[in-house]
DNA sequence: TTTT
DNA sequence: TTTT
């Protein structure tokens, strides 16, 4: 089929650092834990009450899974765009189990860390430092844009210092 | 926590009827099971291949359940806007099984016909036939905005609200 | 800076067909004039308003013009992702005006046609009739996914054929 | 109409300090300028280039108006859900002027603070304490909220003429 | 200018 | 189980 939108996007807080699985092929998948909150006054009670949802997330995009690996730790604020895929497995026993995960792949993919902790104080000079904005998938070359021959995203050929942090 | 954002945009299509459960204490609630799908084309073998997710939607909101219920059909076509929940339950056995659903309630839940087809008897309460959107919660009053004393929304007079999550 | 979202999602109709501009660069714009529209009863009186709102939407991603060139006619209705941006311009008196559109450009770029109504066979070929999904951008490789060596997206490169329908 | 979604999802900072104004009905206006930023090295210079957008937000939500009124400062980091809106002015000439604003009224409206730094040390026990989400409709109580103690400071090369609007 |  |  086709005609179908399937999005998740999450602003929440790592519950641990990324774990980071190398695969046969060569790449890197990424998994993080990401907690969700939200607060509301019980209406009869009149308390303060609070629900946080953990999120599993997993990054197949090259890009982004260099980027979790290296600047994402347990704590750290994101933004992601990412698709739900429910994943069914078999545990010891041989029950079928199913996951449901938010998976980074390909185009509509983000990331984006929104709390600049680290590298080098962004109380310096006045240039705030670190959060930076990462997409998915690879360079695409757009043929006659407003920014022809450039390319608005993460580029994943690099090395590590065209992430300027 | 706060300063989270945990939303669900979906676009696809019901693969069965609504599934209608009244709650004991009068009001209902709606699960949907909505397909969304991705084609591509194999980059090695050049086949075109296609993978359908589905997606398990609950619906608390007073006025959507009843949206839902009247017009939505198998095959229906809408878009959902929600939020992710893991539910943990027993099975017969005891055992203990997780299941994450896009969840429709209070706030920032929409729920939007996207094929008027409206066939049948929706003639019932007004009867509009075709797209139509429903938004989530109650009716927001608002101080002094550009549509004084109007609501664009739907109204639900009653409380979904006492359902803590 | 980094670390922010630019994001834009709209449903709704197209109020004129495309209009399809070439660049000197051999690349084309399409511009499209999208309609949202949202009810609502007013709490006062109890008549039923409505307000309809006018996007104006260019598109620069190569697999997208295409697309919207092609397939879409005044009256489709659309999902549409992408970025707000204002642009200055002078008028004939050298007046400076603004103006602010819905950009598809790169990633996170996405048109989906959600009515099949494929009359006219646009295709010539085989003409399919219906919602398709394509995304901006080239294809982007992924390293070692679940769909290794696949895309799920439109893939720019190819000739018209690569559209089944 | 309908079966339309108009959104508008930002994750920007504040250029300037919330704009209050109070209304005739006694409600309250507060508008936002919101920087988004991209960043993207030019495939053809090799160069970093760095494009920013500022988007005119303006918000109506009595709970939302009183938490940017409150809360908010320039250079905060602001999660955003609003609808465009362009609406049509005259300037002191008479000339017909247009300025398209993302307006957080009714539901589907949030605003959600996410540099709430204070608080030491995430990495800690696990508590993060401050950042709050409020959401459109009613006014939501908001009963501890602790304002950040200090403001990351927002760069700003230039000077109000940057903005333009 | 769309759509219902 | 949908849709094409």
């Amino acid at each position: 089929m086709a005609g179908s939108v399937n999005k998740v996007i999450l602003v929440g807080n790592l519950g641990a650092d990324p774990e980071v699985r190398s695969l046969p092929s060569g790449g890197k998948v990424v998994n993080l834990s990401v907690a969700t909150s939200e607060n509301w006054r019980d209406k009869n009670s009149g308390e303060r009450r609070e629900r946080t949802e953990w999120h599993r997330v997993v990054i197949f995009s090259e890009g982004l899974t260099r980027v979790a690996e290296q600047y994402l730790r347990k704590g750290s604020k994101v933004y992601i765009e990412g698709q739900l895929q429910t994943r069914k497995w078999q545990d010891q026993s041989g029950q079928d189990k199913y996951s449901t995960e938010i998976v980074l792949q390909g185009f509509n993919s983000t990331l984006t860390m929104l709390d600049g902790r680290g590298e080098g104080g962004e109380g310096g000079g006045g240039g705030f430092s670190s959060p930076r904005q990462f997409e998915g998938g690879r360079g695409g070359g757009e043929g006659g844009g407003r920014r022809p021959s450039s390319m608005p995203a993460f580029e994943s050929g690099g090395s590590d210092d065209d992430i300027p942090f």
